[in-house]
DNA sequence: CCTATGCATTGATGTACATCAAGAAATGAC
DNA sequence: GTCATTTCTTGATGTACATCAATGCATAGG
């Protein structure tokens, strides 16, 4: 368990790498994207902090997700081996798998201005720290869906 | 740990049951699923044998997933405290994060014909099983899609 | 300070897929 | 076997969102 400082931009790992590090973060925030075979990137997950950010790739396998820094941020660095070893966070596991139940349901059932709202109700805090460009990312929509998703809604009010 | 043995058709589990079951697939096949505001039907995952298949809902919060089966089924009934306690199959766990990271990025970035060719090449036993449109609707698509789908790779040979 | 780069918005157009509707084929009940 | 129900296909039409392109605003770097 190793603690340490990245700068914004600082990437931690890469698609294709052989890595089972977890990042737990302490304080800033991070994100794991994939990018697609069209070039395009899709964002898989924001990390802010006391979020465990890590590939679920299979042990010597190669990952699918690069992670790096959207912000200066304090992370634990650990391997995957040791936490299995010492007996994980079951709790976390599972808080995660429900996460992760919950977006492939959002992804199957809701539209573009549905997502938004759901990812402002689950995610208050995250919207004001990075461009809205990577929320649509997020959502699986296109920057210009977002914009107009939110002209839409504030001419609702 | 119960083993039962369920008809096609019935319903293990119903969204908004208080449930922590945990139901492992001996033979036959299983199915989760919800259920969406406009009414309309999104599976979750098939569970055939030796799957998991569960809701994970956190600990006393109302499911999200409809659970049946597809075919005559035989199953084994857990507990999820109990199997947390007795040290769970974490390999198993990991498996499934994958898996459900696997799906996520899929929905997010591949279009109908995409996501068919990958589902046939990752569950090629499940497609002779189940009706077309539970795949569509596995897929996130509709049957009619599917149908030309499949109608277009037909000619591509 | 000025310029370059990235970000957000807006409009015009394109397209993949949904929806609706009808008929054919398969499946199951009795 | 016959009838009813479900499933699959095919066509016509609709729509949500993508794509492309242009413009205004910020932000960062020299």
């Amino acid at each position: 368990m190793k603690k340490i400082n990245v700068k914004k931009g600082a990437v931690l790992q890469r698609k294709g790498d052989i890595s089972s590090r977890v990042y737990l973060v302490e304080s800033g925030l991070l994100r794991s994207y994939t990018i697609d075979e069209k070039g395009k990137e899709h964002i898989f997950m924001f990390g802010p902090e006391h979020w465990l950010v890590a590939d679920s790739c299979e042990p010597n396998t190669p990952c699918q997700l690069f992670i790096d820094a959207i912000e200066d941020t304090i992370i634990n660095i650990a391997l995957k081996e040791d936490l299995l070893k010492e007996g994980p966070d079951l709790n976390a596991l599972l808080r995660r798998l429900n996460t992760m139940q919950n977006r492939i349901i959002m992804l199957m059932s809701s539209n573009a201005k549905e997502r938004y709202e759901h990812f402002i109700k689950t995610y208050p805090n995250i919207i004001q720290r990075v461009p809205l460009k990577m929320v649509a990312s997020y959502l699986g929509i296109t920057p210009e869906a977002l914009s107009r998703v939110r002209h839409d809604l504030s001419l609702e009010k």
